[in-house]
DNA sequence: CTTTCTATAGACCATATGGTCTACATCGGG
DNA sequence: CCCGATGTAGACCATATGGTCTATAGAAAG
C-alpha cells in the first residue's frame, strides 16, 4: 500500500504491480499461451477478483500492460548504458554487459518481453500493437543515441542493433546462457559490430 | 499416396508429411501453445488416429519433427544462396533476398520455426533440444561458408549472422512485412554488415 | 452508525484441450 | 479367400482454462 500525492487516498499500486511483474516474468518464461491465469494469480498470491478489477480486459490487457511496462524498463537500461559511452560501439558493448549480467541471474534464462508476446499476436492483435509500440520506442531511442554519438547512419545502426539484440536474446534462451551477449559485446569492442 | 523406390511398397508419406507441414505452418503462426491439435488435424484433413499413429509422442513429437524438418529446409536455402556468392557478404545479401521473397508471400508473416517452438521450451524440454539442434546445424553451415569464402573470423561471422537473421525475423513478424530483411540485405550490399 | 467506494475472495461455468481406445478400411502375400 | 500389417476414423474422457458473478472486507466521508 502506498500513499500517493498529498491526498490521503490509499492506492494499492502494490497488487497491480505485483500482477504485472508476475505476468511479465511468466510470459517471458513460457510465452503468452503457455501461462494460465491461475499460475499468474498464484505467483502474485492474489485471487481472480483482483486481476479483473485492475485489468478488466483480462489476460490480454494484463499482457499488454506487462509488455509496455517491461519495454520501458529495458529502454531506461539502454539510456543508462549509452549515457557514459564515447561512441555508439562503446554504448552497445556496455549494454550487452548489462543484459548479460541480468541473464546470468535468471534461471531459466527468460526471453525478451517483446518476443514472448509476439508469438500470440496472430490470435491476439492487441498484443502485436504492444510489441510494435515497444520496438518503435526502442528504435527511436537508439537512433537518438547513434546520432548523438556521431554515427554516420543512425537509422541503419538502430535497425542493426535491434536485430542483433533480439537475435542474441533468442540464442541466449536456446543455449540457456548469457554467452551470446558476451560474444556480441566482444565483437563491438573489437570493432566487428555494425 | 506415393510409391517409393522400385519396390511396390506403398508408403503414406503424404499424410505424415501433411501433418508436418500443417503443424509447422501453424506453430510458426501462433506458437506451440497457441495451436490446438484439432486445428492441425483440420488443416491436414486427418483424424486424430493418424496423428497418434505417425507421432506416438503426440504434440511434442510432432512439433519436434516439424521443427527439425523446417530447419533442414532453411539450411538448404542457405547453402543455395551462398553457393554462387563471391564473398560472405554477397551470400548474406542473396539469402536475405530469398527470405524476403518468401515472407512477402505469407500472410500473416510467420515466425522463424525455431523461435516459434522455443517459447514453449520451458515446459517442454524436448523442444529446446530440437531448437538447439537446428541452430547448431545452421551455425555450422554458416561457419563453413564463411571459411570457404575467406572470411577472417568465420565463427564470429556465423554468430553475428544468426543473431541478425533471428532478429530480422522477429522484426518482420512484428511489422508484418519483409522490410527488415530488405534492409539487412541492403546493409550487406553497402558493406555495413558484420 | 451508515453509506459509499475501492479492492479482495473465490465459487461457478461453458468450453477447449491433449490424449486414449476401439473399430474399421485397404491391400499385398499366402 | 483369408490374414496380418499398415494406417484411418472418431467417440470418449479427465482435466485445464479464461472469464463472470456475487459476497465481503475495510477505509473514508457524512
Amino acid at each position: 500500500m502506498v500513499y500517493i500525492g498529498q491526498k490521503k487516498r490509499m492506492v494499492t499500486l502494490n497488487n497491480r504491480d505485483s500482477l504485472l511483474r508476475s505476468a511479465s516474468l511468466l510470459f517471458r518464461q513460457k510465452g503468452y499461451h503457455g501461462v494460465a491465469l491461475a499460475e499468474i494469480l498464484k505467483a502474485a498470491d492474489l485471487p481472480k477478483g483482483s486481476l479483473y478489477y485492475h485489468f478488466p480486459g483480462g489476460k490480454r490487457e494484463l499482457a499488454t500492460e506487462a509488455t509496455l511496462s517491461a519495454g520501458r524498463i529495458v529502454e531506461r537500461s539502454v539510456s543508462r548504458a549509452f549515457e557514459s559511452a564515447g561512441s555508439f560501439a562503446q554504448g552497445m558493448a556496455a549494454f550487452c554487459d548489462v543484459v548479460a549480467d541480468r541473464l546470468r541471474s535468471e534461471s531459466p534464462v527468460e526471453a525478451c518481453p517483446v518476443a514472448s508476446i509476439l508469438q500470440a499476436s496472430t490470435s491476439e492483435p492487441e498484443l502485436r500493437d504492444a510489441a510494435r509500440t515497444v520496438l518503435t520506442s526502442w528504435s527511436e531511442g537508439l537512433v537518438l543515441q547513434a546520432a548523438r554519438l556521431g554515427h554516420p547512419a543512425p537509422h541503419d545502426a538502430a535497425d542493426m542493433v535491434l536485430m542483433q539484440m533480439e537475435g542474441a536474446w533468442l540464442l541466449a534462451v536456446a543455449e540457456q546462457s548469457a554467452r551470446p551477449f558476451e560474444r556480441l559485446g566482444e565483437m563491438y569492442r573489437k570493432g566487428t559490430g555494425i
